[in-house]
DNA sequence: AATGGGGCTTCCAGTAACTGGAAGCTCAAG
DNA sequence: CTTGAGCTTCCAGTTACTGGAAGCCCCATT
């Protein structure tokens, strides 16, 4: 397979495979002319990372994911704390754009947003704590 | 005041205040001996910074944010659109995690996490779907 | 006066994970 | 044989900083 069946098939781009190559998360062979030959394993760990990758993993996550994924004597404990931490880091992220979109939306609810220059936004933004909250 | 007082009073560090001077957010003057000499008003536009920073409004945001904020002119439509755009953006990215971890919580749990292979998780990346879901 | 220790300066490089673009080779079709 | 798509490599840019090195500057102490 050429890179472009396996972007095809994958769902990943062909930059995005060569990036993957570069920093050594697949090694497909390659053919006479120089064009990348990958296999159906190549492509299977392709799939693997974008399905990862769409769950937010790291890439270093990935690299560790791939290696379990290979190895057959993981104990699915590594792979179960390799996914705990990460949900536990979405979970944080999830309560921080709470946090902001809780302040935000009374700001903007405040504003009247029309033609005049008086706004609460700018006003919270400058320090003046007296605007909302 | 140099540097050192401003982080300190802004919460923003020397580094990124320079930063900030590179691209041109901040323009505080310069002493005689090559250092920056920032005035309250600098002060003040850091901390506003700060505060849009925190809230999640990009560099560009910020720019613009500022550019209204010294604009006595401003419509506070136009400050309203800025922030709604952002609020909107976070939402997605809310939306967007909290379907990852909706996923993701769920491989987790039907992952016994022992000294045994077999992972659930790695069986829903590698494309077994009939894994969980 | 010399010295020592912060604080300040600039510049370079690196981070995460790609993405765009240029220059150039290869292959299949007409 | 030419054309155009697909492939190659390499370089640069993205976001918003952050770390580190080399080297002034200033103040206090000896």
């Amino acid at each position: 397979m050429n890179i472009g069946e396996v972007a095809e098939r994958s769902g990943i781009p062909p930059k995005t495979i060569r990036y993957y190559e570069d920093i050594g998360l697949v090694r497909p062979q390659r053919s006479g002319n120089g064009y990348r030959a990958f296999r159906e394993t190549d492509l299977h760990k392709l799939a693997f990372l974008g399905r990862a990758r769409a769950l937010g993993f790291s890439i270093e996550d990935c690299r560790n994911l791939l290696s379990l994924y290979e190895d057959e004597t993981r104990e699915s404990a590594q792979v179960k704390t390799i996914a705990e931490e990460h949900l536990s880091a979405i979970d944080d992220k999830i309560a921080q754009l709470q946090e902001m979109r809780e302040t935000l939306s009374h700001l903007v609810e405040a504003c009247h947003g029309d033609h005049r220059p008086d706004c609460p936004i700018l006003k919270d933004l400058s320090g003046d704590a007296e605007s909302i909250r």
